[in-house]
This record gives C-alpha cells, structure tokens and sequence, in this order.
DNA sequence: TCAAAATGTGACTAGAAGCTCACATTCTAC
DNA sequence: GTAGAATGTGAGCTTCTAGTCACATTTTGA
C-alpha cells in the first residue's frame, strides 16, 4: 500500500542577501513579536504578522519555512537581550559586599523581564520550543551569571553543590518575579528589597555550614 | 446597515439530571483532562475528547457550551486536588520546629505538582484563564499555607509584611519546584534538602530584623 | 543595456477543528 | 402504558489559517 506522506513545508529557505531583503526579514520578525506579544501563541498568525509588518504574506515564508521557525527567530533574539541585561560584578573584586552582588544579579533578572514583558511570558510559557539546543545554551549562560554569584559568597570555586545551588536560586528568583510580573509588582521596591533579602539569606545559609 | 453579529456559542447549557448524564460529564471531564496533558491546550480538540471518552461530540456541547468551559471544569477539580495535598501542621503547637513545619509545607507542594505534572503544566502555563475569580480563591487559600508556616516562624500573627513574606516565598518555591518539574527531579532528596534550607534561611532572616 | 538573480505579491487551496441541529434513544412520572 | 423530558448521536456546516505558486517588480553585474 502506498504510504501516506502528509506535505512537509520546505524547510530550506532562502538566506536575504541584499540590503533590501535584510530590512525586510527585521521588519517581518518585530512585526511578528508584537503580534505575538499582542495575541499569544494560540492566535498568532501569519496573515496577521503579514499585514502588521507591511509585508507579503508570500514575504514571509521566503525566508522562514514555516510559523515556528519565526517564533524561534524572536525567541533568539529576546534571549540575547535578556543575557545583556544581567551583568554581573567582577568576582575577583573583594571590595563588593554580598548585597552588592546579590543586587546587581537582582537588578539584572528584573531588567530582564521588564524589556517586553507580555512577549517573554508568551515565548516561556506559550511557545513550543522545537530546538532544544539554541535554549540549554541560553540556560546554561543564565545559570553562569548566579554561580558567579554563589561562588564570590561562598568564597570557594567550582563546588560541585554550586551547580545546584545556582538552579536553587534561579529558580527561587524566577519564581517570585513571574509572580510579581503577573501581578504588575515588577518594579515595586519593596519586591526588590525582599527578593535581595531572600537570595542573601540563601547565600549565608550556604557558607555557614 | 445591519450589524453583522458573529455567532456566539449559547452559553447557557443544561445541568446533567440523572445518574446516567453524570457518569457521562465525569467520562467526559476525565477523557478530556487526557487529552488535555498528551497533546497540550494548542492540539487539545474536543472531537479527540469525545472518541476518548467514547462519547459523540454532541454530548459534550450538552454540557459544556465551548473548549474553554471544559479545560476550566479541569481546571477547577486539579486545583482541589492540589489544595487537598497540601496540609500543614497545626499553628498552635510549640512542639513543631521550623524545619518541621518547612519540610510539611514543601513536601506538599511536590506532591500537589506530582499528581499529574503534565497536566498540571498545561493548565497553568498554556490554558488561558477566562473567570479570574476561582483562580483567585485557590491562590488565596494557596498563600494561607504559606503565611501559616511564615506566621508560625516569625512567632507573631497578622503583621502586614507576612502576606508579602508569604508570596515571596511561595513564588521561590513555587519556582525551585517547576525547574525542577522540568527536569524531571521532582523526587530528589537532594532537592528537597535544599528547598527547606532555602526556606528556612529564609524564615529565619524574617524573624532576625 | 539587459539578462538573470533576488525579491515581493496575494489569490487560492487544503485541511483542521469548533460547534449545530435534526433526529434517535432512554428514562421518569403518572 | 405512554407522554414528555432528558439524554445521546454524528454528519456536516462554517470559519479559520498555514502554506503554495504563478506571476510582477527590483536589483545586480557584466
């Protein structure tokens, strides 16, 4: 019996190569991001980024092959912006107290959910992620940033125990930001001073035993 | 000119009478709350619903006037499920230490997300939520938890700050245990001796100012 | 200048999925 | 027993949307 290949859109497309082209691909991808903050993953459509941007519906799928590949391209360039907005102190500095560290980390992960709230929560929680790889590098940078941390306060290098106390407290900080942030509370001063005063105590609870 | 006015599903349905419409909302509501955790609230289809609950599609609008009303009936009997796992000891005993009361708190909030991960997942993260009120009431009664252990700690009752302590604590433990929901260690001891380090430096340093 | 490559267009197709409705079956109450 | 209410059925209507393709326009390079 004759198999049943249901029809694969194309998955090689066209990179741009003139200027034009390339202008074309960023309108499409931040036309794209609005819409997708705009209407969530379940009503994100492809008509709609079309006339959004401007643009061809036929535009669109010259250089992406299909709906989730331009989701993927608006994840990459939002998690490159999240990674710049948390800069961490230089650990060999011994001048910087552990609130100072933890505050700038703090202050880092709260920038970073501030850029386009409503679009980070979509591409976290809504979209599907199809390649895993582009995502474990993005975590295992992000979790980079916290061990710095917990290494600078726990005045050692590369315990094994680290690892998992900077998924601890990742997580722990993650977590009471995606609450505030749905609560609107994100710049409140008062969640600052808690969330430094939570990381802080962690942080001794650490080297204190 | 006559307003166009695109049909809206009646949302008014009938109450099941007998035994026998009961037993078919139950069939109904289980079928779909696995259909529900397999394919995710995007490819969650109401005719998949019915031919796993061996039920035609006719039935379900019975019941429940549209897709969303049924994930939200999910919803609701998960969100029982999860209070009913988690217990905390009584207030009022002294003979109860910190970590006691911590380690209760934290291993009910793993059971509740072991019951059914994926469909846990789903329901938090990809279904939208319609009436806000339920979810309200569960997160009210959620953070009763938490201030009860945060009260029981601090020795005190009612102070303004423990409902902020309460959601502090409950977002990091919220967001320690889906990390590690996705990683597949929700049953680590490791983990578990680490969040009720976490938690208890945190009610201690509560407690210390 | 002009041919070929790159880029852009949008009407159209296929298929998926929510939901209806006319009809069949089963139960309840008198 | 039987009328009417409750329950159950599923073909198919309708809407939505991802993705195609034949064609038009612009740019490049020789």
């Amino acid at each position: 019996m004759a198999t049943r290949v249901p029809p694969q859109p194309e998955s090689v497309r066209k990179l741009p190569r003139q200027q034009r082209s390339r202008a074309t691909v960023d309108i499409i991808v931040e036309a794209a991001a609005r819409v997708l903050a705009r209407r969530g993953w379940a009503h994100f459509t492809t008509n709609e980024t079309a006339s959004t941007a401007g643009v061809s519906i036929g535009s669109i799928y010259q250089y992406f092959p299909n709906k989730l590949s331009l989701a993927e391209e608006i994840r990459k360039r939002h998690l490159d912006a999240v990674l710049a907005a948390i800069v961490v102190p230089d650990e060999s500095d011994a001048s910087i107290t552990l609130e100072q560290r933890a505050a700038a980390l703090i202050d880092g992960v709260v920038a970073a959910h501030s850029v386009d709230q409503r679009l980070h929560r979509v591409l976290l929680d809504e979209v599907p992620l199809a390649a895993r790889s582009a995502q474990d590098a993005f975590e295992a940078e992000y979790l980079r940033r916290y061990q710095a941390v917990i290494e600078a306060a726990a005045g050692r290098l590369n315990s094994e125990s680290d690892g998992i106390a900077a998924r601890v407290l990742s997580g722990a900080v993650e977590g009471v930001v995606h609450a505030a942030a749905r609560h609107g509370e994100l710049q409140s001063p008062v969640l600052r001073a808690e969330l430094i005063g939570l990381a802080c105590a962690y942080l001794r609870s650490l080297s204190g035993h």
